[in-house]
Order: structure tokens, then C-alpha cells, then sequence
DNA sequence: GTCTATACCCTGATAGAC
DNA sequence: GTCTATCAGGGTATAGAC
């Protein structure tokens, strides 16, 4: 792998970087070619319009997450629970690294170009999903840990919500406080949850059987 | 206030909803001006500039959550902590009558304009610290259903790092599953922060002293 | 305060030589 | 694959009459 960087990767990289700093609509053509080093020529040469960059500036963030975010935590060290928050830290780091920008990549730019641009929209819903069953799957790995009776795809979501919400406060502010109070609130929610009293074994006689949330959720309806 | 809309009105009214919908920068002014149906005239008239606009719709929009959210809530029936899920519900109630455009309006804002308008920006740090202040203030409204040595500002960094990243995420995938899910386990959370066993009286005995986060949180260095 | 008309610039995109 | 030169169009903003 001493090859040499191309020039289409070039311009996904510094397209990915401008648009997270900036949005879509306000980085130019132009402003992309100039800090990639490249010409007009070559840019339209790999991406017949804008929107095609864009495609691949999102493959190319799913891929960062992957390689970065999701890949290294399952292999960390740990229970499945540790390994969850492994993601969590991974996150922290790249936000740490990119100088605040690299906060919620997907949901901003998400935010910016659902309505106009249909099929940009499809492919980060699709890695959405995708980052709610991962950690639905860390969930399950876990289930020995947690309440039995829990609603684990909830709880993934949950989990994801969190992370994302806290992502995007840390890039607006510039600042990690908000991002750490959230994964020190959220451990604190799975030492509850993983607490004796609450981790009762699947075994017949239930002790104290808590009602949980969704009887109580009925007015909350879900669509 | 049988007085009818203002030009002025109506341009902040059909710009933020445009802003929400497209993002700014995608909004050209001539869209704004066309679907308010006034004039460019009349618009440069008020706003020297689109920037000037932007401000006003941020402005438009905080005081939207105060009358809309927050306010309504804060006279909501039940204790602190249902007075802090009702403000959830109003939040999930924009969402829902916006036809989900009114997913963090500020966040998704301020993630597309922070690195230009740097006016702008500091007006929606500003505002979120407000939010984070008020959520602060139920807690504390609650602090005798609560965990006395909880930590009450990471507790509301956390809800309002949860109810954005929801809202996010409800707006993107079209769908309040996730901020539904996001709401149920957040209520799970509190009822066991508020479960007896964890609810110990400032009594000077004190049972079982489960370690709480902040020790084990020292790697994660907060800014 | 509101209108029409228009200036001026930067944008994404193309053509065609090398 | 890469370059230079250039286009057509939409962008923000202005001028000046009413």
C-alpha cells in the first residue's frame, strides 16, 4: 500500500472535510478542486455533477465509521457493554481530532440535503439503520448483563440518539462537556440497569417485576 | 390582536420553514420573497442582508420553544419531572404538526452556519445554554424525587443532548420510532434514578453508596 | 413602505486541446 | 486522465420611481 494518494480520493477527502465544516450548498466546485489540488477537468472527469461527489463523500464517512468508529471498538477489550462504550470513545476521539467538525456527519448533512436530494437521503437512512442494529447486536451480546425483560431495540435506538444529540452539541459548541455529561449519564443508566436487583435471571418467580416503559408508553404512539 | 400579518412576519415565518425544510443556503431569497409573496424591495427594506434575516429567524425560533415548548410545559399538571417530559411531548408534538421539518432546528442550523456566521453562531450557543439552564431548573425542582448526590447539570446536558439527537434523527428517517424509543428509555432511566433503593434521604447513614460516574469517568477528560 | 428593473458576481458545468 | 478557457444561470443586492 505505498501507493500513492489519487486524485479522486483526494477530492472525496477534502469534499468530506468541507462539508462537515461548512454544509453542501455553501462549499463550491471550485473551493474543492482548488484545496485538492486539482482542475476542473479532473473533477468532472470522476463526478459527472455535484451530487455524485456527495454519494461518495457519504460512502466515504460510512467507510470512516467502519474503519474507525465501529470496527476497532468491537475489538476492544471487555464485556460487550465495554465494548459499546468503546464506540462511544472511538466517536470522542475522531470529534477530538477533526477539531470539532466530525460531529454527527451524517445527521447534519442529513438535515441539509434530505428534501432535495432523494437518493443521498435513502443511503443515510440506510447507514443509520445499519449503526442501530450494530449496536443492537453489542445489545444482544450483552443480554446476560442486562434486564431480561429489556426492550433492547429501544434501547439501541436510545443509544444512537444519544450519541448523535451529543455529537452535534459538542461540534456547536466546540466544547466535549455536553458529550461527556451524556456517556456519563448513559453508563450510569447501564449500571442501573445492570444492577442485581433489577438483573433477575429468566427464572419463574420474578422478584418485584417494575412495570416497564411500555404500558405506560401508550399515549406515546409510534408510527 | 385581530391585527393582521405583518410583510415582516410573514418574511421570518416562510424563511424559517424554508431554512428548516432546505437549509440556508439553500434558500435563495428570491424563494423566500415568492412564498411570503412580497417583494425584493420590501425585503431589503428590512433585512440589509440575508445574514440579518437568518438572525431574525433564529430569534423567531427560540421564542417559538419558549411559547411552545418550555412555556406550555412548565404549567404542565404533575410534579418536576412530568413538567420535564411534557416538554418532551410539546417538542414531539412540533415535530409531528411540522410534518417533521421541525427536527433541531438549531442544531441542524447551527451545524451549517457555524463556521461562517460566526454572529449567528454565538446567538445559538447562546440559546441552547438557556435550554440546557431550564432543564437544569426542573431537576432541580425535583431534587427530592432524585438521587441527592446526583450530578444535575451532566443529568440535563444529557436530556438535552437526548431530546436533539432524536428530534435529529425523527426528522431524517421520517418517523418518531426513534424519538419515541429515545423517550421511554429516558423515563426508564429516571424511574430508576427515583426507585427507593437508589433515592437515599440526606441522612447521614447512608446504604450501600453505589459509585456514581464521575470517578470512573477521569479518562474522559471533559473540556 | 412597497414596487420594478437591473447590476454584478460566483456557481456548477462543458468543450476541446494535450 | 489532466488541463485551460469559457458559458449560461441563478445568486445577492441596489437604484430609483411611486
Amino acid at each position: 500500500m505505498p501507493r500513492k494518494t489519487t486524485t479522486r480520493e483526494r477530492l472525496i477527502g477534502t469534499a468530506a472535510e468541507l462539508f462537515w465544516k461548512q454544509g453542501y450548498a455553501q462549499t463550491g466546485v471550485n473551493e474543492i478542486i482548488q484545496q485538492a489540488q486539482a482542475t476542473s477537468g479532473s473533477f468532472y472527469h470522476f463526478f459527472p455533477t455535484k451530487e455524485d461527489l456527495l454519494l461518495a463523500v457519504v460512502d466515504h464517512v460510512a467507510e470512516i465509521f467502519e474503519t474507525e468508529v465501529f470496527g476497532p471498538a468491537s475489538e476492544a477489550a471487555g464485556n460487550a457493554v465495554e465494548r459499546l462504550f468503546a464506540v462511544l470513545e472511538h466517536y470522542r476521539q475522531r470529534l477530538l481530532d477533526s477539531g470539532f467538525i466530525f460531529g454527527s456527519p451524517m445527521g447534519s448533512l442529513a438535515a441539509e440535503v434530505s428534501e432535495n436530494h432523494p437518493l443521498v437521503h435513502a443511503r443515510l437512512v440506510e447507514i443509520q439503520t445499519t449503526w442501530t442494529e450494530r449496536v443492537e447486536e453489542l445489545l444482544t451480546d450483552a443480554r446476560d448483563q442486562l434486564p431480561h425483560d429489556l426492550d433492547r431495540g429501544s434501547l439501541a435506538r436510545f443509544v444512537v440518539s444519544t450519541m448523535e444529540g451529543a455529537a452535534l452539541q459538542a461540534r456547536v459548541t466546540h466544547s466535549l462537556a455536553l458529550f461527556d455529561a451524556s456517556v456519563a449519564q448513559l453508563r450510569d443508566y447501564f449500571s442501573l440497569l445492570e444492577s442485581p436487583e433489577r438483573h433477575v435471571e429468566p427464572i419463574p418467580v420474578q422478584v418485584r417485576p417494575r412495570p416497564r416503559m411500555q404500558p405506560q408508553a401508550a399515549d406515546w404512539r409510534s408510527w
